[in-house]
DNA sequence: TCCATTTCTTGTCAAGATGACGATAAGTAC
DNA sequence: GTACTTATCGTCATCTTGACAAGAAATGGA
């Protein structure tokens, strides 16, 4: 029995369930998306983004965080949020599939892409993915995914899950210029951020890492959200 | 062959993929949700949010256009959007199942709420959600619906979409305020929605349905966004 | 008719936030 | 030391907000 002739019969015809990932990091103080290219039909040897099927008895939160370790390698302290579901009819040409996609941002560290799938997975700059045709519908999934993280951090901490752990007011700078894609006033940024109650909590420490004067460190705060916003 | 034994053998297993809508409206200045009381088991005779299974070929988008028509019996002319989907091994007893939620918004008018299906529908104010137990994991699909909504509202145009085609500043400010759960200053409100470009567009109409001096009609503007928003 | 009441609309003013940019601080490289 | 870098603080005009006064324009009742 087929998937299709399977439907048929049933009120509630099966689909199959996936998960894909956005995952977006700084690199050389560009906005990068982790791509995969894939190895089989359908789209063999385009881009797409990494995810795979959601397991029988498994949370589909728990599906993206599995794909997320597998493709990263790093199995905790990724942001991890649900970005929207993908369901047209003809989305996957082999069967009817819905796919729940997932926006992760990760510090720079998560270097080490060790694909369990045979798959080769790659940091593309985000400005060069414009160039590329990727699989399925990918392009409008990873376009979303931008615009969260765009919208996002301008009103919530989020930035900071580009950063390591402790950052300095300078690095979060760099994080919003190249999500944003513009360059922002150091000055007001520094006053912004430093006087929003709650967004950063200093930790005593200095870093003189990007030259000049020592800055000093910070950890990110307790705020959840930023009102006034920072503006973009 | 049942749905399980079925996955067992396939390296995607089938899921049953539901629609579930969270349709907001205000009525008598009270925030309202549509609750549907269950006919059948599971969770026979309690509140559930209208939904239903998404159709062989049938994109999940158009699914929950379909049965926001069927629920509200107005099949244009209302806002819906993408909430979030859920997907919990447990969240259905009968079947692994994904519901991808999605967020109505609907002016008063829709008084009549003929359900297609048997089911009892009723606009249930959004303050006496709290004392109801909805069927599998609607309260939260519900609460995560409101706190979309209350936050939407700040940076978009879209509580307009609860209002008629023409309306007031004060019927818009009602809306705020049942969504919010609190009061606003009436002319700094004012103030706020009408001297941002392209919020609103006067008609050049006036109406007196709420006593006292005439008020300006309006249409919703062009915006899409507001910056700086509207503050709670 | 006059008046109280209602809601709408404009305006004022102090406090807070922003954008543009000057100036100083405190490191590193030579 | 000098040049250069980045960090940090400060100034100031402009914009936005929140609190609130006051007038405009309708309705209903004495």
């Amino acid at each position: 029995m087929t998937i299709s002739t399977y439907a048929q019969n049933v009120s509630h015809p099966p689909f199959a369930v996936t998960v894909d990932l956005v995952v977006l990091t700084i690199r050389e103080s560009e906005l990068c998306v982790l791509l995969v290219q894939r190895g089989e039909e359908p789209f063999s040897g385009q881009w797409a983004l990494p995810g795979g099927f959601v397991l029988v008895d498994e949370d589909i939160e728990a599906a993206a965080y599995r794909e997320l370790a597998e493709e990263t390698g790093v199995s905790e302290g990724l942001h991890l949020e649900q970005l929207a579901s993908y369901g047209a009819p003809d989305r996957d040409p082999r069967m009817r599939t819905v796919s729940v996609a997932w926006l992760a941002l990760a510090p720079e560290l998560a270097e080490p892409v060790a694909g369990t799938d045979a798959a080769h997975a790659e940091w593309v700059p985000v400005a060069e993915t414009g160039l590329l045709t990727l699989a399925f519908d990918h392009e409008r999934i990873l376009a979303d995914g931008l615009e969260r993280a765009r919208a996002k951090i301008e009103y919530s901490p989020l930035a900071a899950a580009f950063c390591p752990t402790e950052f300095t007011v300078g690095q979060l700078r760099k994080v919003y210029e190249a999500v944003w894609g513009h360059s922002l006033d150091p000055r007001n940024f520094h006053r912004k951020v430093t006087r929003t109650e709650g967004f950063l909590s200093e930790t005593g420490g200095t870093s003189t890492i990007d030259g000049g004067r020592p800055a000093k460190l910070y950890r990110a705060g307790t705020r959840a959200m930023l009102n006034p916003p920072i503006r973009r």
